[in-house]
DNA sequence: ATTACTAAAAAACGAGTAA
DNA sequence: TTTACTCGTTTTTTAGTAA
């Protein structure tokens, strides 16, 4: 069964009280809840709780549900997801946690040969050093494979005495609600989609009193799609 | 498609920026979105313009995409559906606008054989008249039907010397997040699933100061399923 | 780079029904 | 009543590919 089908049986679920207790849930009744037939909401049923959305004991010839814990997180997390849609259209909102890479952001900001691009794109030079942010929820990681598949704002990539730089993408965000800033993306990263590199005209960590775990959030405009 | 679907992939557009202006979707791109094949995404998009959820172009060889109305009516909907799941679990969130029904009500609640029933099964004898709330949004109509296929509280027809009363089932309500009643429904009922029924201990009408149009919401208790 | 057709495979569906 | 199996049918999906 597809990831956005379980999702919304398992809101349904939690709609009749499935995430608090155990809850008497007859598969005639479901079936109308889920709009199906009464032996398509019992193979649901059966494949939520192989997948451990569902605890599902029959008990005096009928079924009792609960949603697992698991469950009740993801649609936590898709609800969020959701409210995005409503409260931010237009924009990706990501949620993660502060962490320090190895200081390589420094080097490639500090880069003539980007540094006037980013101003050009950006109106300011950054400062000098990224951000890094690790998400942990699979939406997130998801939305951020998604966003890198973006134009974004095209930094081409150009070649020094020493070496060559890759090709690079800024995509406009709002760090915290109030602190204008970029999510950087370059071709090269060594970082996988668990990973978002955020750029600004501040020194972000000092700004936002920023310490490694610390929870941050930020929105992405998509605004690259017009 | 189904309809649980069509919302999922709706919400997924709105989060884009499709709900507020048109907006480049390449069928690539849509597809990571979409978690499918680009073939597929090709495929659902046309199916949700067929079916008036997306207004969609081709233009400079790549879709361009806007939702309509209806689409944004039915999201907006979904979306408070899933809210009542997370801030009301265990309840149905209703929202209608009363209207005056032929005052059957008033002689129905009359009848000893029920209001003896009524006392024993709320504490109270309710007022005598029921206040009709008329449902237009077809989430809620849907969710009329399955509340009215849970047991609640069983209170038994009779018959007296000229006729007989049909059974009555009970649903415990709060109307307006501050008055305790409950939904009522009459197996013989002669509103169809677009019509909720509502007792209370108080005159509904005058304690919230309610006429023909206003609008109204109440939650239902599922504790029966229990 | 992008859309969308065809065809074949895979998944989901509900009627009938036993327990 | 209720669950959940079988099985034939319908729907959904993707790969290949032309435009």
């Amino acid at each position: 069964m597809r990831k956005r089908l379980i999702l919304t049986y398992l809101i349904d679920l939690m709609k009749i009280g499935a995430g608090e207790q155990m809850v008497r849930a007859p598969t005639t009744y479901l079936a109308h809840i889920f709009g199906l037939s009464q032996q398509s909401a019992s193979r649901v049923l059966s494949e939520l709780s192989d997948l451990g959305y569902v605890i599902k004991e029959v008990k005096n010839g009928s079924v009792w549900i609960k949603l697992s814990e698991k469950a009740k997180q993801e649609v936590r997390s898709y609800i969020n997801y959701v409210l995005g849609a409503i409260n931010h259209p237009g924009e990706f909102v990501f949620k993660g946690r502060v962490f320090s890479g190895m200081g390589e952001g420094a080097y490639y900001m500090s880069q003539p040969g980007y540094k006037r691009q980013f101003y050009a794109a950006l109106g300011y030079y950054p400062y000098p050093g990224t951000l890094n942010v690790r998400l942990t929820d699979p939406i997130m990681i998801n939305q951020n494979k998604v966003l890198r598949m973006m134009r974004g704002v095209q930094i081409r990539g150009f070649r020094d005495k020493s070496r060559t730089f890759g090709g690079v993408k800024l995509y406009p965000a709002v760090i915290m609600d109030s602190v204008e800033g970029a999510v950087i993306y370059a071709e090269r990263s060594i970082y996988g989609p668990d990973v978002v590199e955020l750029i600004s005209k501040h020194n972000l960590r000092r700004k936002l009193n920023l310490t490694d775990g610390t929870e941050i959030h930020f929105r992405v405009k998509l605004t690259e799609i017009r």
